[in-house]
DNA sequence: CTCGTCATATATCGTTCCTATATATATCAG
DNA sequence: CTGATATATATAGGAACGATATATGACGAG
């Protein structure tokens, strides 16, 4: 899904300055299942905006920046239904963590051991960070929805974590990792 | 994750072509968690090679386009250690289904539920995978665990569909769902 | 027997998007 | 008063994706 849709459709439910699009995508509960920054977001703004899907008026507080607030017309209403009138790409799942965790037999197993904390300690994270959000949101069902997946999703690789980090963590018995797989295995 | 570090990575397990690569990375068990395409590979491999980190022969069987297979050398066996020793960087989750479903008051009852359905076949089809690549990599113990994880998390995901897809289906209920959030509830 | 399609294999163009940084102001804590 | 944090806009530079072009062999459908 590109920027200019995820713009779209942050604006549908409020007018926002790219400053607030930008927190929505990268700390609000939109962030969990989309990505942006501002290298993408204010150029789609000023785009969407020669293009007619969005307007823009400035309001200057005196002694504070200008804040551009940008609103959907009804233009952009359409174009966001049309976009999302099309079928939707499967989920893209990226993980340093999981690509490192293949490489334990290599690595030393007091940065293995870090790596695992870290990433539980941010799958914590990220739970009570859905947890907060649901409450906020406990009025609108497709809101709940999303979270909720989140939510599902993340407390299963919690415990899963919990229950099998032991296996790439191996305390001492590295000589059974030391077979090495050719890529056929590994590829499926 | 770079592009770069996935190659090396790749190349750590078994020698490749370009095209070995790729399909590792988007049909083989890599590809739960990376993304690469031949845009980013095929330039990467050239860079690598003039940098000294992997090698490269070409194999030419009459009748037959060349194959450039590339090998880590001890450089790039170096530099991978290097890229795994740093943090790694949070996981990244992108979801066009559930950024949909955020709109399921806007669209059509059909197409949402075609793209649950749809979701759902996915997310199937990725546990289907998983369990023939578990078999695969019976003998690696991290192949097991990071293909673990992700059974862990797509039976979740599963589930959650399974369970929950009424609520974004809302068959008929509209009215509950019309009340549209300010973004201060959907943002947290 | 030929035609289309799929698998193998390399390569690059154009576009999208991220990362990092620069700029500016206000506020709050130490 | 100094540094950190939050608000706010903007862009340069590079990384990576998506699509496409090219070429060959194999294999089944018609």
């Amino acid at each position: 899904m590109n920027i200019r849709t995820l713009c779209l459709g942050i604006l549908h439910f409020r007018d926002a300055t790219g400053y607030e699009i930008n927190k929505a995508a990268s700390e609000g509960s939109f962030s969990h299942f989309v990505m942006a920054s501002y290298g993408s977001i204010y150029p789609t703004l000023t785009k969407l905006e020669t293009d007619g899907l969005v307007s823009c008026r400035e309001e200057t507080e005196p002694g504070k920046p200008t804040r551009k607030v940008y609103s959907l017309n009804e233009e952009g209403r359409s174009a966001l239904i049309e976009a999302l009138s099309q079928e939707p790409r499967g989920d893209v799942f990226k993980s340093e963590f999981l690509f490192l965790s293949l490489f334990s037999n290599l690595l030393d197993p007091a940065h293995i051991s870090s790596a695992v904390d870290q990433q539980i300690a941010r799958v914590r994270d990220e739970i009570n960070h859905l947890e907060e959000a649901c409450e906020k949101c406990s009025k609108h069902a497709s809101s709940r929805f999303a979270i909720g997946y989140g939510k599902a999703v993340n407390a299963a690789a919690l415990d899963y974590l919990l229950k099998n980090r032991h296996r790439i963590e191996q305390s001492g018995k590295r000589n059974e990792n030391e077979y090495e797989p050719p890529l056929q295995e590994v590829m499926g």
